[in-house]
DNA sequence: CATTAGCACTCCCAGCCTACGAGTGCTAAC
DNA sequence: GTTAGCACTCGTAGGCTGGGAGTGCTAATG
């Protein structure tokens, strides 16, 4: 493409992305400083709008960008961009504050990048279902209840109250305790269970009730926590935003994004890319029919090389992509780390 | 009132409640069988104006009720009604899936709320820094990182990773959370730490660093808890409501409800009654100005006496009373006996 | 005297029209 | 290839109108 119509493109996105306004000739040939008249810009964006990259709404309109115009926006004409120096302190402050629990920190994560993008905003935290497990402790509470205790190793901590139909000792509980780290760390607890039912069954016999009701109890604990795995924020921005003034434009995105399985679903390809990757999704290039009307920024997150989750933004395809493909790579990236160092300080026992 | 006036006020109010639409003179004759013709209606419904039990939107309009209405509707008129047994099946139901871990049980409080109501729902659960510690307990994770682990009367378990300068042996960590336990148990946090400080230093002395670390990192853990003590849901179906139609009138609603911190001051009072009272605050009775055109429906809720937290619906003035309060008072009971199962429990060792 | 039928009146709303402004596309000149 | 000029298109805002819903008043009725 020729140099003067990428500029005019890159004019009329730009424009378009901080107005919302459909773009006229006379705007592009005042505000940005090609040169040449309104007449020549007309021409330029008569065949732009022929080749598929720019739209009318209506006949006589300006033009504002198509899905596919954005797409070339975003893969050759965008001038990339930092975050700003503000907005990487506030995060890392943010950071700062949260480390030392997981689902702060990911609650955390959902809202700032709901505020700084001002655009709705999803983070998926780690499975559980799926982690291997770090520890495992059964902590009595009283001589009928026993608050069972796991760690995954992307740290999540879960934990449920289990009662018990027949009193244990305490130490009967750390020795189970004992037994189920020193043998079975790293596992799932899916494996865990299978190997306690075949292999130790002789030395924790006297426990099978107990454990079984452990088991079930965990198992459905992990499924519960992978149900509400889904951090959704930043939704008034969404109405905030002109396209979305409508109400009946929004509630079909709102509906959603608040449905979390959907929402889970939809993000399940931003990690099967690994690591790094940022993935724009435009408009129609969306599989799922509810945010034909909007752009999805998202990125994995994850430990040693595995991914655990993702974030992502939400916004209608008229989207600041260099700030939030800045941001949400920024906020992948942070998560990562902390979850790197967590994972370190656990197995460097 | 004359009955025949109250009749007219319950069916206006009843109507208007169904079909969100001004209800005229005509419509109350045919549909509600009070054996006058629709010119006496008239009259009666004059006076209910001039008397301020009504409002006409414009001149020639049908009438609906206005504040003061809803108020001798909801003290005097509404007749009171259960919830269905289906609504009661699945709020059993699901209570009795999540009983075991205390956030998701108020996750899906609000959940559920929010659905059955078709309104925005608001529960905010137990404050951890008032709390009293049932139970602490320091859980190894690695030589350098230990789980600080707490739980408190009302159920709630706070759990935070701390690095810990110096390695600590297990058994040290034991004893810690041996002495702690045995001496502190139904003191709050601060209680706690001013007695270590004071009292039990010379036990605990060897461990003066490390408990101090301890009890920031557990202070700031339940500060950053309380922050997070309100679920808010249902923004959608407020959304849906006919009178939010328009953006600009639903924005400020729910802006109020996205800020967890103004929430929480406004359902303080809720708190105040004591357990057992459902409180309806109609329109413009709501100080909070941004809920001046809504209804806030609340009960607290709590054990052995005490009030922990409160759960709310939040609707258009235009809310099915009957509906919401038997709903709010069913969860807000249903949330108490839990606890107080949850209490007894720990407490009965 | 309460109730009712009848009727004029008010007001909203939807549809229609018009004027206007923004922006285009085309043509002809440079 | 670029530009100026101009006719044309289309959406939007404002004004107007007819119909419908509902009221308030008045006079008649039991």
């Amino acid at each position: 493409m020729a140099d003067r119509k990428k500029a005019i493109l890159r004019a009329v996105t730009d424009d378009y992305i901080t107005t919302a306004e459909p773009v006229g000739s006379r705007t592009i040939a005042r505000k940005y400083g090609l040169g040449v008249s309104s007449a020549t810009i007309r021409n330029e964006m008569a065949d732009l709008e022929d080749e598929g990259y720019l739209e009318q709404p209506h006949a006589s309109a300006g033009r504002i960008p198509s899905d596919k115009g954005y797409r070339f926006y975003v893969d050759t004409l965008m001038t990339g961009r930092d975050l700003t120096g503000i907005e990487e302190k506030r995060i890392r402050a943010e950071y700062e504050r949260r480390r030392d629990e997981i689902r702060a920190l990911i609650r955390t994560t959902a809202r700032m990048l709901g505020e700084i993008s001002q655009c709705a905003s999803v983070v998926v935290g780690p499975a559980a279902r799926t982690a291997e497990i770090r520890h495992i402790q059964l902590v009595p509470l009283s001589s009928e209840t026993v608050l069972v205790l796991v760690v995954t190793n992307s740290g999540l901590v879960e934990h449920r109250v289990l009662s018990m139909e027949h009193a244990m000792h305490p130490s009967d509980l750390d020795r189970i305790s004992h037994i189920l780290n020193h043998r079975l760390r790293g596992s799932t607890l899916a494996q865990m269970r299978g190997a306690v039912l075949r292999e130790i069954q002789a030395e924790l016999s006297a426990y099978a009730t107990f454990l079984d009701q452990m088991f079930e109890l965990l198992l459905a604990a992990m499924h519960s926590s992978d149900e509400e795995r889904v951090y959704v924020d930043g939704l008034m921005q969404l109405l905030a935003q002109p396209e979305f003034k409508d109400v009946g434009r929004a509630r079909p995105v709102l509906e959603f994004l608040e449905s979390d399985d959907s929402v889970l679903q939809a993000l399940a390809d931003a990690g099967s890319r690994g690591l790094g990757a940022t993935l724009v999704t435009i408009g129609s290039e969306n599989a799922v029919d509810e945010l034909q009307s909007c752009s999805v920024i998202s990125a994995p997150y994850g430990v040693a090389g595995r991914v655990v989750g993702a974030v992502a933004v939400v916004g209608p395809t008229r989207l600041d992509y260099a700030m939030a493909t800045a941001l949400v790579g920024y906020m992948a990236e942070g998560l990562s780390d902390i979850l790197a160092r967590l994972d370190l300080c656990e197995s460097g026992e």
